[in-house]
RNA sequence: GGCCCCGUCGUCCAGAGGCCUAGGACGCUGGGUUUUCAACCCAGAAACGCCGGUUCGAAUCCGGUCGGGGCUGCCA
């Protein structure tokens, strides 16, 4: 069993070529299959070389491997554009044969009318079409490079490929295919047409729905593991009420032939919401590696010591809120050696008398305080919370803003403990008006 | 227009004749927790497009209809 993804160079990956990618490779990880990538670079036009950078690199991203293709056989480019020649010569063969002819100096295939195509699709069932509803198609164009047609067709034929699951959209054309390759003498493969993914119109996804591309959502935070669980349950699902499983749950569970024919319209939110989900499920270790890395590349520059162990402290109360990776850096800013700004808008929100006192008084205590941990932060800030008789959120939102800089952060003592002692002494005398 | 595919909550999925007064998840609403934002917990609103037929019985089978989508390129 051999399974294939061909992507065209002429956009970045995006997500509907990739899902398909993902259930063919899923199929031939579950049957002991192989799986091949090509490129199908016929539209040289359009096709470019960063394209087909973008397309393999974020198949590598999802963690979709392949046995055979692209980069993986010196002999052998997988690119369509290398092989020209041969699909020259085969519809050279084709017209000698009287099976195409001449148009124009463009090559014609003839279709046979009265005819009738049929085939078994995996997820569609028994197709019949009639060839008189099928025109006469080019396989080779006047400057001599193949159409999808013949180029599909014939790689499809020589790399020996026996299911062939590709997106909806090309059902219409599988009987040209199958035409041409009863006409080559060559063996249908079976089909599979997958549902198309959708935008929010209830359209195909295409450029117009904006960033439907892989690398926009890594690009957001979105981890690998939440793009591809998430991916693999539109239009497929393994039974159960499951969402949540792993790469091998999926491989094991996965079958062509349970995939829905209906399309799917790709929720942003719920990638957002599973993401999350994945981030929680991350070990303590796992996550304070991945979130360093992020943290250093959005700075583009290595953290110092002392950051890393401020940032140490919060991390757990960081990953138990964030969605996206992105949001790390909005979390953990105010422990950086980096200029500290305060919101002047939140600033004036939670300032007033009260605010003033209460942080005059905590100041004085910290600056007494011996021992710095969380527990006597906690008690401290309580307790002058009592004695001066004002609400939690009016002296706690007043510190937050002034030792964050902005209303919204990680736990209040949390936070006041990773920053440290004399930090947190000297943002406050820096809000502390008659000080 | 022609050919083809599809049709369960707003969205994704479960449901393969009785277990369905239709289940789960996201989102939404309300509540709990609470120093912010989250996370977490509880509750709630929300769907079988419509009409016929088959059957003792249909979301499930059949026909029609309506709706959505795809193809109809010397794009893929």
């Amino acid at each position: 069993m051999k399974l294939r993804i061909a992507p065209s160079p002429t956009g970045e990956l995006h997500i509907g070529n990739a899902r398909t990618a993902l259930f063919n490779w899923l199929y031939a990880r579950n049957n002991n299959g192989k799986f091949l990538v090509r490129i199908d670079d016929t539209d040289t036009e359009r096709s470019t070389p960063e394209y087909e950078k973008n397309i393999i690199d974020n198949l590598s991203w999802l963690g979709i491997d392949w046995d055979e293709g692209y980069e993986i056989d010196s002999s052998n480019t997988y690119k369509q554009s290398d092989r020209f020649t041969r699909y020259e010569e085969v519809a050279n063969n084709l017209l000698n044969e009287g099976i195409a002819y001449e148009d124009d100096g463009a090559i014609r295939f003839k279709v046979e009318k009265n005819n009738v195509i049929s085939f078994k699709d995996y997820v569609r069932g028994d197709m019949e079409f009639s060839t008189n509803d099928i025109e006469d198609f080019v396989i080779l164009r006047t400057d001599k490079t193949p159409t999808y047609h013949l180029a599909s067709t014939v790689d499809d034929i020589d790399y020996e490929i026996t299911i062939v699951a590709r997106g909806e959209d090309i059902l219409s054309s599988t009987p040209k295919h199958i035409m041409l390759m009863e006409a080559l003498n060559a063996k249908i493969p079976d089909f599979c047409h997958l549902p198309l993914l959708f935008g929010p119109d209830g359209k195909k996804l295409s450029k117009r729905h904006g960033d439907t591309s892989v690398a926009s959502f890594k690009e957001k935070g979105i981890l690998p593991e939440a793009m591809f669980n998430y991916m693999s349950i539109l239009g497929w699902s393994p039974g159960n009420d499951l969402e949540i499983f792993n790469k091998d749950f999926a491989i094991s569970n996965f079958d062509l032939k349970n995939v829905l024919g209906n399309p799917a319209i790709f929720d942003t939110k719920k990638l957002l919401w599973m993401n999350g989900q994945y981030i929680r499920s991350f070990k303590k270790e796992t996550f304070h590696e991945l979130a360093f890395k992020t943290i250093e590349e959005s700075l583009s520059r290595s953290l110092f010591a002392e950051e890393i162990k401020r940032i140490e402290v919060i991390l757990p109360e960081v990953q138990e809120r964030i969605e996206t990776l992105n949001d790390l850096i909005g979390q953990v800013g105010f422990l950086l050696d980096e200029p500290f700004v305060v919101n002047d808008v939140e600033w004036n929100d939670v300032n007033s008398e009260n605010a003033q006192l209460y942080l005059m008084n905590i100041r004085k205590r910290f600056k007494e305080m011996e021992d710095f941990n969380l527990k006597n932060i906690e008690e401290m800030m309580r307790a002058e919370l009592k004695k001066q008789n004002i609400k939690p959120k009016e002296g706690f939102q007043a510190t937050r803003v002034a030792i964050t800089g902005t209303k919204i952060s990680p736990p209040l003592f949390e936070s006041i403990f990773a920053l440290g002692l004399s930090p947190t002494i000297a943002r406050l005398a820096e809000k502390i008006e008659n000080l």
